[in-house]
RNA sequence: UGGCCUAUAGUAUAAUGGUAGUACGACAGAUUUUGGUUCUGUUUGUCUUGGUUCGAAUCCAGGUAGGCCAACCA
């Protein structure tokens, strides 16, 4: 009945795999470096990974890929941690390269032995110098032929400290005329006296990535390793490596990372924003980290079904923005709490209803939800704020809110006429005078008039004041990375707007940090981490579509 | 002047030799006490040239275009 969702390629791999009974579960692994936090592109892979093991059976270790101590962090760890737990997903195991590192070292004296590998004490200048160009063989180093015994004792010598940095390093011997550059006898290990985060001082040498992710996953018995396009060429070494050592051949499986418009994915140049505080912070909800679209107000649930339906593929792309926005308006809308906020007031006095009175009008929490969620009071009084925006005092085709003479309904209250309007010196609004029909009460409107607009508004009397932010995508351009000049020329000046006094209706008061609102015909937002119930401040995860926006600019 | 990967509407992704579909976007309309939501309709595509085949987006060959590879990064 349903129809049937294509696969893509890797599901068709693993369902193939285990329709030939190659498995009887399937192992994935999510391997992110400590060393920045996660970002949107980040979630593809998290979500691919988990994915299939939730779909097939089989678990997802996290696998911590520490094998540089110099840029790695705790600090990364955790906010790595809490990533992947805030996007729903479980790990089957919480595992550290630097947890093999011992094993590492035996699988290196293996090769060693095997006469596969051999300690050269050529300088990274002297290595590069050898290693040729894509179009032209390297060749060897003069130290290729050390004996077996030599190899080894150089080696431990380099695990037991005699060596300075970068003195000597451990090559595996494979070819150096090779057509793939990453089978020139590549740098297996290299020495490096640091402090690493977990192993501490135990260690002054450390592998290289190509002598750690295989044999990981080959320990943890992974059966689909994935990772993206840029890792194909090292999948020669990897099965070599695999080979050679004779260990579990875990198999390596390539897909095309995720670009987004507007936004940069590249670990450097987040931490360069970070660094040089274009942004406030990793978790900045301009930023597509994680954390900074946890902060925005993103849901889980939205990311998911954005990674869900972007897919995966081999292909380069770059994902529209406009789809991320569209999953969380989609899930936002089912959620969110509506409420009334006027962003920038303009006074607005009904002259027919008694001064100093108040009464309470009711107003749906969300017509969208799924078990109806309810209603809420909210005080209405003569002198109300509204959006200047709503006000036209020429109004333009096609214009249905308020404008001289015009009628619109005033939300969840009544429907009132513009009679009159004030200006100050310079021509700006500075009051409006409207009449209201007392009959037209939203509920029980026995007035017979119907009008086209519905206006926002709050009680001047009864309101309180937030604080509240407008974010706006990072960049001006769709493809910052792409673009001639630095991505630092592209950042949008726009980007966030802070508006100091935003008027709230009561029940906000008390919104909880997590709420999610719809904020009428304004858009969605949420409380910022660091709002105090003194200092509300909400910020705008995104906006409503607007198509007066779009009408009006025709 | 090498090797590897990729090419389907504006974007992303299906169709696994048999009717080129879906989502987002765009456009038009209906509904609406949010110019929101919802609903309906329209629009736009197989990089190119050959070959195999009754039949090719799919298989083969050549071309073109884009990407990746010369860190003691991952």
């Amino acid at each position: 009945m349903t129809e049937e969702k294509g696969l893509n390629f890797i599901e068709e791999i693993v369902e193939e795999d285990l329709k030939e009974k190659k498995y009887l579960q399937i192992i994935t692994r999510f391997p992110p470096e400590p060393n920045g936090y996660l970002h949107i592109g980040h979630a593809s892979s998290i979500c691919l990974n988990f994915g299939l093991t939730q779909k097939y059976g089989g678990y997802t270790n996290l696998r911590f890929d520490d094998t540089n101590p110099v840029t790695e962090e705790t600090e990364y760890v955790e906010s790595i941690k809490n990533d992947v737990k805030w996007l729903g997903f479980e790990w089957g195991n919480e595992l550290y390269a630097s947890d093999y590192f011992d094993t590492l070292y035996e699988y290196a004296i293996k090769l060693i032995k095997k006469g596969l590998a051999y300690v050269d004490d050529s300088t990274s200048e002297e290595i590069a110098a050898l290693k040729g160009t894509p179009t032209e063989p390297g060749k060897n180093s003069p130290y290729r032929n050390r004996s077996v015994e030599e190899n080894l004792d150089l080696f431990e010598r380099m695990k037991n400290g005699e060596f300075a940095d970068g003195s000597k390093t451990l090559r595996a011997k494979i070819d150096m005329a090779h057509t793939n550059m990453l089978m020139r006898d590549p740098v297996l290990y290299r020495i490096k006296h640091a402090h690493h985060h977990r192993t501490g001082d135990k260690w002054c040498i450390y592998p290289m990535y190509d002598f750690a992710h295989g044999q990981s996953d080959s320990i943890e018995t992974v059966t689909h390793s994935i990772c993206t396009l840029e890792f194909v060429p090292h999948r020669e070494l990897y099965d070599w490596l695999i080979e050679k050592l004779e260990i579990y051949p875990s198999k390596q499986y390539e897909f095309a990372r995720r670009n987004l418009t507007y936004t940069i994915t590249s670990k450097r140049k987040l931490l360069q924003l970070v660094n040089d505080k274009y942004v406030d912070g990793w978790d900045d909800p301009r930023m597509t980290t994680i954390s900074g679209l946890r902060r925005r107000g993103f849901t889980p649930e939205s990311i998911r079904d954005f990674c869900d339906r972007i897919g995966v593929a081999k292909r380069e792309n770059i994902v529209d923005i406009g789809l991320l926005e569209h999953c969380l308006r989609e899930h936002l809308n089912k959620v969110a709490l509506r409420r009334m906020v006027v962003l920038d007031p303009v006074k607005l006095v009904i002259t027919n209803y008694p001064a100093g009175q108040t009464e309470e009008v009711y107003s749906e929490n969300n017509p969208e939800a799924e078990n109806n969620g309810g209603t809420r009071a909210i005080p209405f009084s003569n002198e109300l704020w509204i959006e200047r925006e709503d006000f036209m005092e020429v109004p333009a085709k096609k214009w249905f809110r308020l404008a001289p003479g015009a009628m619109v309904r005033l939300k969840s209250a009544y429907i009132i006429k513009c009679e009159d309007f004030a200006k100050d010196e310079n021509g700006n609004i500075t009051e409006i005078m409207c009449t209201y029909i007392p009959e037209s009460k939203s509920g029980n409107d026995t007035s017979g008039i119907h009008v086209k607009g519905t206006i926002h508004w709050v009680s001047i009397r009864h309101a309180a004041k937030a604080e509240v932010r407008l974010y706006d995508r990072l960049f001006k351009v769709e493809n910052p990375a792409a673009e001639e000049d630095d991505f630092l020329s592209y950042i949008n000046p726009n980007s966030l707007k802070v508006i100091k006094t935003a008027y709230i209706e009561p029940s906000l008061k008390t919104a909880q940090p997590g709420a999610q609102f719809q904020f009428i015909r304004k858009g969605y937002f949420t409380l910022d981490k660091y709002s105090t119930p003194e200092n509300l401040v909400f910020n705008r995860s995104v906006t409503l579509k607007d198509t007066w926006a779009k009408e009006s600019k025709k």
